[in-house]
DNA sequence: CCTGGTTTCTACAACGTTGTAAGCAACGTT
DNA sequence: AACGTTGCTTACAACGTTGTAGAAACCAGG
């Protein structure tokens, strides 16, 4: 059964308010009051009514996270990051899988907003300025790629230096034949782009020549299609000494399909990745990766977030830029 | 700017309670005033009030599922299937990390009842009985091991008979050294225990000795205490010719492990999982284990769930199984 | 004992929604 | 013309909480 600040009240011989006020932390409440309330509370299990208290008060203490796939170890990662931070606020995080398609990231975009949530921490795919309006001024903030401009804080990791620096890593290592796997030319492809950007400025700078038929496209960014995209390469004759993946799961795929086509890491073929997650520290080779902290983006999203809720909500949109840098393993040094 | 019922009901010049028929889609409502109103609706880009809605209906439409770490593959496979099973029954998932700590559980056992949410699906590792008295007829399911005859409702994976069914696999490929990898005294070894019940029956079944030597525990279940576990097997100068780990991330560590010891997999030692989790379809080897079926899981939790809200809170608890198979892969069965 | 200030407590209204009950038309039936 | 029926609409109260404003009790200083 279920009790209300009315029950307490009574029990307690006092005003409902006062027992809210008690409650609330409320500084001028007689100890001997406090401690009849305090007993009542406590006898009646009570628990204050939150929808109640957020109609009340506009507020409700929990902020949501929309991320494209929960299953994705970066999202679930930077997600156990997120709600760590949120939790330093007092914040409960509401975690939302959009699926990562246009149509449903748009319908979160425009649908949470309904008084269920202070704001909004939003990993988009596919999302446009335009998709934004819609939210009516929910603070909100985006990470990854920048949405063209719109008018929401944004923490972003720098894609294409971080491209640019791991593929140095690879030509530093005397490879000349680099592929890359995971290029986009879908709307969605943002990060896609700006990781093909990196790639291309590292090999200019090198003054190796950009070879078309070495960089393969990906769908989706998970292993089954690293795995086809190296598998494909393969099949097409092309025999790179290097490959750079744009996150980790499209690696993991491509290490597995270099395993089978009985090609060594790295002395035939070194592999990058993107991410840092858990799985490539232990991968068999370990995986040479771009490791952004993603502490600090959780704890800048969920900051700028703050700022946002207690400050000016009107505000010019803010970009932080979280930190990176390079986590050299196995995969491209080999072993000790 | 936030709009309500009553601006809606100006602009379109009729009654609040009016509008909100036409925003609930009762029926009696004629064509031309739900015309009106619903292009007040769409002018004032009009979105209900969760919280008051809420308040007034006693309902949230919000359900938690509260699981130990957002960032063990499992349990992020699971949240995503419990998501596409509640969005089934119009509801959002609330996601809560407890950290598995048993004072964290018994936090989000007795704390997150506070009108937020309709109900709970919970993954304990450390709950008991009387934690769970403090829910106070909070609808909910709980996964995994039956937390000794609480009052709620359960899914389960037949643990026994599904380590047995493994451990019975790696001893048909003639292995008789088989070690044991995960076991744990603390009470949050519920599934530790029995996955090792499976094991001791199976060794039993072939006549083979226990042998304490070959059980190594691991205080959490991460790829890093696989490795280690494995570590620590071979340095005290184990040779076992088989592991059966008590989940998938153990067996990626042991296989890591196995890797930096230059044993060959399946040839020297043949390396078995449990949860079959995406990485091991994947990893170098793939890995052989034990494939719960988590759709089923999250489908059968959120069933349950939905029985206990529309239905007999009061009805006495029940208990579902789901079923379970063997995907033996490389790690036992080699490369074809 | 009065004055003015502080502490402690309370009544009331409001947050935005929906269920209830009732009102008002318009209709067809007697 | 009176009636009941049906369709459409509305006023009001209530969900449980907290902010506001003010009342009551208390205290210290004259």
């Amino acid at each position: 059964m279920r009790h209300r600040l009315k029950d307490v009240a009574e029990r307690a011989g006092v005003s409902v308010k006062t027992v809210s006020n008690v409650v609330n932390g409320y500084l001028h409440v007689r100890p001997d009051t406090r401690a009849r309330v305090e007993e009542a509370i406590a006898e009646l299990n009570y628990r204050p009514n939150l929808s109640a208290r957020n109609l009340r008060k506009g507020r409700t203490g929990v902020i949501a996270l929309a991320v494209p796939e929960l299953d994705i170890p970066y999202f679930a990662e930077l997600a156990r990051h997120v709600v760590t931070a949120a939790a330093a606020h007092g914040w409960t995080v509401l975690i939302d899988q959009t699926g990562g398609g246009p149509e449903q990231e748009r319908k979160v975009a425009s649908g949470i907003g309904d008084h269920m949530i202070d704001g909004l921490i939003f990993s988009p795919l596919a999302l446009t300025a335009d998709d934004l309006a819609g939210l009516d001024g929910m603070p909100m903030v985006l990470l990854g790629e920048r949405v063209d401009h719109g008018p929401a804080d944004h923490v972003v990791v720098d894609n294409v230096a971080a491209a640019q620096e791991i593929t140095a890593h690879l030509i530093g290592l005397g490879r000349r034949r680099i592929a890359a796997i995971g290029s986009q030319r879908t709307p969605e492809g943002a990060s896609a782009r700006l990781r093909l950007a990196g790639y291309t400025a590292a090999l200019d700078e090198a003054g190796i020549g950009y070879d078309e038929k070495l960089v393969a496209p990906a769908p989706a960014w998970h292993r089954a299609d690293g795995a086809a995209a190296m598998r494909h390469l393969l099949a097409a004759g092309v025999r790179p000494d290097a490959v750079f993946c744009f996150n980790d799961t499209l690696a993991l795929g491509a290490l597995r399909a270099l395993h089978e086509a009985d090609l060594r890491v790295p002395e035939d073929v070194a592999v990058a990745g993107f991410d840092d997650i858990e799985d490539g520290r232990f991968s068999i080779p370990t995986l040479t990766t771009v490791a952004p902290d993603k502490e600090r983006i959780a704890r800048l999203a969920v900051e700028l977030l703050a700022g946002r809720l207690d400050g000016d909500r009107d505000a010019p949109p803010r970009e932080l830029t979280a930190p990176h840098r390079l986590a050299t393993r196995e995969s491209t040094t080999g072993r000790p």
